[in-house]
RNA sequence: GCCGGAGUGGCGAAACUGGUAAACGCAAGCGACUCAAAAUCGCUCGUGCGCAAGCACCUACGGGUUCGAGUCCCGUCUCCGGCACCA
């Protein structure tokens, strides 16, 4: 009998993976296996995943697939000698809660510690190495406190700050909705139109921090598609800020009055707040933003965003009654939803403005398709060069002037669509005749000697609004009263708890519910004492997880957001391993305040995570797993059925990690019969004689290549790689020594760490198979001494030889030229020999 | 439209800086063991012609560079994800 003999491992105890890994999470709870030592542990390593949102359903496989992936490579460190801290929390604050909680009757204060509670049976079942000591619940006020505090740290900074803003309304459900919420202009829920409120809304200040967001990307070892999403998300544009002087108009000014609009104080010049229009246009000029300055010259008229505080002025009386109906229009599109590449719309308001560039007097119009929200509100309009004014003054019958000639045009070529390619200027005065791309600089410096421009650059980044006007998050902290205005909750006086209220139904009010509790509504002024009311909007959840990692290290400390010398051991994050959903949001937010507590003197570092990589996602049986489709891999059943080991190793089996992978059901066995043969190959093995050579150079392949691969996280093919050495393990008649098997046991430890374990112990070793080393590799071990050489003749394949490893060039052609299958396609001397060591013989005849 | 990513057997997938395409696994077929089945073990398994040896073809499609291309270059198509009138 041969040790992969059916009788022989049936005689042997069977793999039986539900009682072994009941075992060993009971035994690492007693020990404390996956406690670290934050204190004193060497080498810190600080490995951390997107934590959970804990949703009635339980754990979503692609959650599992997420945390296995980082536990692996968290073992692995520890393997390799690292104090690893693999904390997980839950992100429990939030709309999709509060949605939830409001569906099935039951206040989120009950509901979430219950679904927390399932979570962490799901997970503690998962064999994750997390020391439990520290997990982090958002919704604690231990937790939230710092939440506020870190509110009022930007407050204090003059980071946070209250202005009015849309926000998205469902009619139907009468509740304000996160973006997210919003599909295609409907209401997620209820499918209704979403409309657009104003209200008073808290917002932080991310835009002075686009500059160093954006740059600081450059330094980080992130995977290229996240920096790439988050470099457009900020979307940096250089260009220039050009001021339009209005013409005298005599109609303007009664109406500027009328309209209550003040653009008399001029207050702040150019360049004072690129976020702010209303400051940035001052009394006598429209000021656009432009990345083609070089364009100037064939600006024929300007257009302004129909919310334009400039409109009424410029309008003149002919024209106030088309504007007003189109301003209307505008409003009602948006409130429907902006449709883009539908029909360009827009209206003259009968002003003109002066071209800085010719002197011309160039008309203004109101149109949607320029954005309040973008750059000045307003824009030059270049027809030649850029298609959407293009499409505009086409069917306005505006004059289209060509300013720039690609190879073979000229000045006079017509322009039957926007060129906005490069080339040679014309139709531009002084610059007639230069690279239209190298002039941008000169023309700016030239409209900027005149005072008529500054260079700029604009970002597409706005500003971060944190309000939410619902119940389950935490309350911003501040208080308004009636004489000291608006006052931040001393820190001493953090947390302002969230009151347990059972009414926490939004209403239509567009307040949030927590406005209709007095108790808690109404307060102490903290600076006079006298009343005052509270703000009743709570902060965004993005702001709960924009700084959770800081919190794990010194999770239930009460004196401190996060304790000085252990941050100063654990962070910042070594690695961050989260899906690519939250490449541009959480992972943004995060950087921006870690910036700001790094600017505050909080933190020494202004980077969080000096690593991320993005998983990818898990389908089904080829198709996206949805509810509704009811194709979702539910964990429990295929770990009661398969054991845990086998189900994290299977997931990790299906396709490159960061790609993500197709969950085949058939699949699973291969992986479950893998693990079989490692649990009998390691009981039959021996001491006896000496381990096989070749066995031995194929094991340091392994330990290599696995290593490898681990470290890459490219996990599928460093488990196909434990499975070809098993494959030779167990060829042949004889039994595996157990200098064979045991470094296996090692290499498989990090995907299933139960089976790992309790083969480790039955070889006779006292403690966890987590604290010893990681198996080394050597190299001479690893060696071939003889290779398989490809023999091409022409670039074609001709056969194979068996060689020595380090075979000469003529020794090898010698060999080749002695099969015959090569021979019979060489007549005479090959004209050219080609030999790359260790892979092929290439003859070229 | 723009920005990412990807197209390889029946299926999931491999292939280091250009060097034997399909490793590893699933499914399928045949065989051993068994009264039988399951499990297990062994063999076969890209397509075409052929008993075989072998030859030809094959990495979405069309070209190119090279002794040699899944990999590099040019062009085309399809799919997935994100952004969407960003001046």
């Amino acid at each position: 009998m041969t040790a992969s003999s059916p009788n022989q491992s049936a005689a042997a105890e069977a793999y039986e993976p539900a009682s072994i890994e009941q075992k060993w999470q009971q035994r690492w709870r007693e020990r404390g296996t996956n406690s670290t030592n934050l204190q004193d542990g060497e080498r810190p390593f600080y490995a951390l995943m997107m934590f959970p949102y804990p949703s009635a359903e339980g754990l979503h496989v692609g959650n599992l697939f997420a945390f296995t992936g980082n536990d692996i490579y968290g073992r692995f460190q520890r393997l390799q000698g690292h104090t690893v801290f693999e904390p997980l929390g839950y992100d429990a604050f939030g709309i999709h809660s509060e949605n939830y909680a409001l569906k099935v009757g039951e206040h989120p204060m009950r509901l979430i510690p219950r679904n927390i509670a399932n979570f962490r049976r799901q997970l503690e079942r998962g064999g994750l190495m997390v020391d439990w000591r520290y997990e982090v619940d958002t919704t604690d006020p231990g937790y939230y406190k710092w939440t506020q505090w870190i509110f009022l740290e930007l407050y204090k900074r003059g980071l946070a700050y209250k202005k009015r803003a849309a926000v998205n309304w469902c009619p139907v459900d009468k509740t304000v909705l996160a973006n997210e919420q919003v599909i295609a202009g409907q209401c997620e829920r209820c499918g209704s139109e979403v409309e657009q409120r104003m209200l008073e809304q808290w917002f932080f200040r991310i835009t002075d921090y686009a500059g160093r967001l954006l740059d600081n990307l450059d330094g980080l070892d992130w995977s290229e598609t996240t920096k790439t999403a988050q470099r457009n998300w900020i979307g940096r544009s250089s260009g220039a800020r050009v001021r339009f002087p209005l013409a005298a108009d005599p109609g303007a000014a009664p109406h500027a009055a009328a309209s209550g609009i003040s653009t008399a104080d001029g207050g702040s010049g150019p360049g004072s707040d690129a976020g702010s229009p209303e400051l940035a246009s001052s009394a006598d000029s429209i000021e656009v933003f432009t990345t083609r300055p070089d364009t100037i010259f064939g600006a024929t008229y300007m257009v302004l965003a129909p919310e334009h505080p400039l409109v009424d002025r410029i309008t003149t009386p002919g024209q106030r009654e088309a504007v007003d109906a189109y301003r209307e229009y505008t409003r009602q599109q948006d409130l429907i939803s902006r449709k883009v590449n539908k029909e360009k719309t827009g209206e003259f308001t009968g002003g003109h403005a002066v071209n800085p560039a010719t002197g011309q007097l160039i008309p203004v119009w109101v149109a949607d398709y320029v954005l309040m929200e973008y750059g000045t509100g307003a824009i030059m309009a270049v027809p030649g060069h850029d298609e959407r004014d293009f499409e505009f003054a086409t069917k306005f019958s505006l004059p289209i002037v060509r300013v720039v000639a690609g190879a073979g045009e000229t000045a006079g070529t017509p322009l039957a669509e926007a060129y906005s390619g490069g080339g040679t200027l014309v139709n531009s005065g002084e610059f007639n005749g230069q690279d239209a791309e190298q002039s941008i600089g000169r023309i700016t410096e030239w409209l900027h000697a005149t005072g008529a421009a500054d260079a700029q650059v604009n970002y597409r980044l706005h500003d971060w609004c944190i309000s939410r006007q619902r119940y389950w998050g935490p309350p911003i902290p501040i208080v308004y009263c009636d004489s000291c205005g608006t006052v931040p909750v001393p820190e001493s006086q953090l947390p302002v708890l969230l009151p347990d209220v059972e009414d926490f139904r939004p209403d239509d009010t567009g307040v949030s519910p927590l406005a209709r509790h007095e108790q808690w509504y109404f307060t102490d002024c903290p600076s006079c004492g006298g009343k005052a009311r509270r703000e009743t909007d709570v902060s965004d959840t993005f702001l709960d997880s924009a700084w959770y990692f800081l919190r794990y290290p010194s999770a239930g400390r009460d004196d401190v957001p996060f304790d000085a010398e252990l941050t100063k051991k654990w962070l910042p994050v070594d690695s961050y391993i989260g899906g690519n959903e939250h490449a541009v949001l959480h992972l943004l937010y995060s950087r921006f305040i870690t910036m700001v507590l790094h600017d505050a003197g909080h933190l020494a570092f202004e980077e969080p995570f000096t690593r991320f990589r993005a998983h990818g996602l898990i389908i089904r049986e080829g198709a996206k797993m949805s509810k509704s489709k009811g194709n979702v891999v539910n964990p429990d059943e295929f770990m009661d059925r398969w054991g845990v080991d086998t189900f994290r190793t299977f997931l990790m089996f299906l396709g490159p990690y960061e790609q993500g992978g197709d969950f085949r059901d058939q699949g699973i066995s291969g992986v479950r019969r893998f693990l079989e043969r490692l649990w009998s190959s390691s009981l039959v093995a021996t001491n006896e004689g000496e381990p096989d050579a070749s066995v031995l150079r194929k094991l340091h392949q392994t330990i290599r290549k696995a290593g490898e691969d681990i470290s890459k996280l490219q996990y599928n093919t460093a488990i196909a790689a434990m499975m070809e050495y098993m494959n030779v393990l167990r060829a042949g008649e004889r039994l595996p020594h157990r200098a064979e098997v045991d470094p296996l046991i090692q290499l498989v430890s990090p995907f299933a760490p139960h089976i790992a374990e309790e083969l480790w112990e039955r070889r006779g070793n006292e403690g966890s198979v987590f604290d010893v080393q990681w198996p080394t590799f050597d190299p001479e071990l690893a060696k071939d001494d003889t290779i398989t050489l490809a023999v091409q003749v022409g670039g074609r394949l001709r056969g194979t030889i068996q060689v020595p490893a380090d075979v000469t060039q003529e020794d090898a052609l010698a060999a080749a030229l002695a099969e015959e299958g090569v021979s019979k396609f060489v007549t005479g001397e090959p004209r050219k020999v080609i030999y790359v060591k260790g892979r092929l013989l290439n003859l070229v005849v």
